[in-house]
RNA sequence: UGGCGAGUGGCCUAACGGUAAGGCACCUGACUCUGGAUCAGGGGAUUGAAGGUUCGAAUCCUUCCUCGCCAGCCA
């Protein structure tokens, strides 16, 4: 159950019209839907999409919705899945009580029920091998051809099948099939595979069972066990509905779901593919599942996108039936839109550029009174200690200042953030050049950041005290892939973005983020949201960037220079 | 080429026969101790096309076009 649904009080979809009247006409008086994953990858933004779909109905409609694990590929599935999934339902906000749930505990019943259609003359075993059952299938526009062992009697059918699961036979040596029709236009009604024999030990039933279920036969079945009302997929089992209908009515299941599809979420610059993000994984394109630039739910939240984030753009993007891709700004917007509300304010330089207050004394330190947040009073204030060298941002400093450029430059006055105005009087080069030091003065009568005359810098930098802050090492993240429609071109890894992570260190932060704790994403000033790596420790600080803050001024920049999607910033 | 499904501003979504709405993005201005946020305004759609029904069509009918999915003993 989400905790709430702040943005979407009246969202609406063809879904949950439909179930809207199921329950006004009577068909059902509770709604019962399910979140069905594989438990052969971890879940990404994709499955949010649908997790929040099935919980969000049934919450709002006061029903339930199960988790389900579709476990019916022992070849496939681990137990770090199954637990990994669990963690990511539960983090995004919901909550399955009683109704967890897995394919393989109806395993059972599911072959009683097997057994049932052999009896009934309405499935058979089947002697011939996988490449002879493609060749009989037939094609899109030709009819396939009958199994020579179709019409085998069901009694032979039934022993055959029973000694399939005593293990008699080897991986493919015959399978069990549901006996429709091979003439069908819909492929998926010619005979479909209702059994398979595999020998592996699958990660709940370990050895017990040498014959699995498929999809088709277990996903309505299983459905019916549980009741289930409202069972919603994706688009692409569409041509399955008449398969799972004609289960349903072959079957003496106890009650009767009806499955819906919606177009599943597809994203601008990221690919959501359980296939190609396990490669990713295997192949060292990224650290792991949870790598901040995954689309992953482990690798979102590692990011520091809240789940809040998360739940409302599942309602900004909707359902439907057509085919789209959300541009991945739509996911940033949701997200920067509760991390304005909700990220604690913080200073940290990432590439520091040395001040120093000549006229402030030495050996001196005031506090300064700094607001946690803008948009939250109750938030409160911090303070920040300042003293006679600074740190400030390198790129808010340009000798040679160009139009629009408002920072810091010889001879110009800036605010530094709740504290001084400042004004650069002087720059120290090393022999190379490069600026290495500012020798500024201060005005004492703005302490706390306004002038009393009533002066108004055009820009205010954020800093920390070089004796008072602490290092830290900063990794940036961009897109993994460059471009909005990766593969687009044919080779996938080809679009990878080469800058999708740049590591930053001797970052300098204010030392009270050295306490963030796991999980909470703050706002650096001025830089973006960042929140602590799990590989952060105490004396080696280490934190991602969620996202950047919108930065009219890198887009400025992009714009005369017409490069650097992500803008500027380190 | 068979079956199924879908086509609404750059992107997502609504309109359920009554004369195209909202969000994202974009542009402009105001405000601002974050070039953030906020506020105000703006541009942009002959609703895939062509016919037809109707007083009236994005919605109904016909034909066509385009895109997606289906020929795993994957899900």
């Amino acid at each position: 159950m989400s905790t709430e649904t702040p943005t979407a009080a009246e969202r609406s979809d063809f879904i949950r019209e439909i179930v809207a009247a199921d329950l006004r006409e009577g068909r059902h008086t509770t709604i019962v839907t399910r979140f069905p994953p594989e438990p052969n990858g971890y879940l990404h933004i994709g499955h949010a999409k649908s997790i929040c779909l099935n919980f969000g109905i049934a919450a709002e409609f006061g029903g339930r919705c199960h988790l389900r694990f579709d476990d019916t590929n022992p070849v496939k599935e681990e137990q770090e899945y199954l637990d990994a999934i669990e963690a990511d339902v539960r983090w995004l906000g919901f909550d399955w009580g009683e109704h967890l749930h897995h394919a393989s505990d109806y395993f059972e019943q599911l072959y009683a029920w097997a057994v049932h259609l052999v009896k009934a003359g309405k499935a058979y075993v089947d002697d011939l091998t996988a490449d002879e059952i493609r060749e009989h299938r037939g094609t899109l526009t030709e009819p396939g051809q009958n199994s020579p062992w179709r019409d085998r009697p069901a009694a032979e059918s039934l022993d055959l099948f029973e000694r399939m699961r005593a293990g008699e036979f080897p991986n493919g040596a015959r399978v069990l099939r549901a006996k429709i029709d091979m003439a069908s236009p819909n492929i998926n009604l010619r005979d479909p595979v209702l059994y398979r024999i595999v020998h592996a030990a699958h990660p709940r039933t370990g050895d017990a069972w040498c014959v699995y279920p498929t999809y088709d036969f277990a996903h309505g079945q299983s459905d019916a066990i549980e009741g289930i009302t409202h069972s919603i997929c994706t688009l692409e089992f569409e041509a399955h509905r008449p398969l799972y209908d004609w289960l349903i009515e072959n079957l003496p299941v106890p009650s009767r779901p009806r499955q819906y599809e919606f177009a599943r979420l597809n994203l601008t610059h990221t690919v959501l593919s359980k296939r190609v993000l396990l490669r990713l994984v295997t192949e060292g394109r990224v650290r792991g599942w949870d790598d901040p630039r995954m689309p992953t739910i482990s690798g979102l939240r590692r990011r520091g996108f809240p789940a809040e984030g998360i739940r409302d753009f599942a309602a900004l993007i909707g359902v439907a039936k057509a085919d789209s891709v959300v541009e991945i700004g739509m996911l940033e917007h949701a997200v920067r839109d509760v991390l304005n509300r909700t990220a604690p304010r913080r200073f940290a330089v990432l590439d520091p550029l040395r001040v120093v207050v000549e006229d402030y004394p030495e050996g001196q330190v005031e506090e300064v009174e700094v607001a946690n947040n803008p948009e939250d009073p109750a938030a409160g204030t911090r303070t920040v200690a300042f003293s006679r060298e600074l740190w400030i941002e390198r790129d808010d400093f340009l000798e040679e200042p160009p139009a629009k450029f408002f920072r810091l430059a010889p001879g110009r006055e800036v605010r530094l953030r709740s504290a001084y105005f400042i004004t650069c009087r002087e720059v120290v080069k090393d022999e190379a050049g490069r600026v290495v030091e500012l020798r500024c003065t201060h005005d004492p009568s703005t302490r706390g950041g306004d002038a009393p005359d009533g002066r108004r810098p055009k820009a205010t930098l954020h800093w920390v005290s070089a004796a008072h802050a602490v290092p830290a090492e900063v990794r940036l993240y961009d897109h993994l892939f460059s471009r909005p429609d990766p593969g687009a071109d044919g080779d996938l890894f080809a679009d990878l973005n080469p800058a999708s992570e740049t590591v930053l260190r001797g970052c300098r932060v204010e030392p009270d983020l050295a306490e963030t704790p796991a999980g909470a994403t703050v706002q650096f000033e001025r830089l973006g949201y960042f929140c602590p790596d799990p590989d952060s420790r105490p004396g080696r600080l280490v934190f991602n960037r969620t996202l950047t803050l919108k930065d009219t001024w890198a887009k400025l920049q992009a714009q005369g220079r017409h490069d650097t999607p992500q803008g500027g910033r380190g």
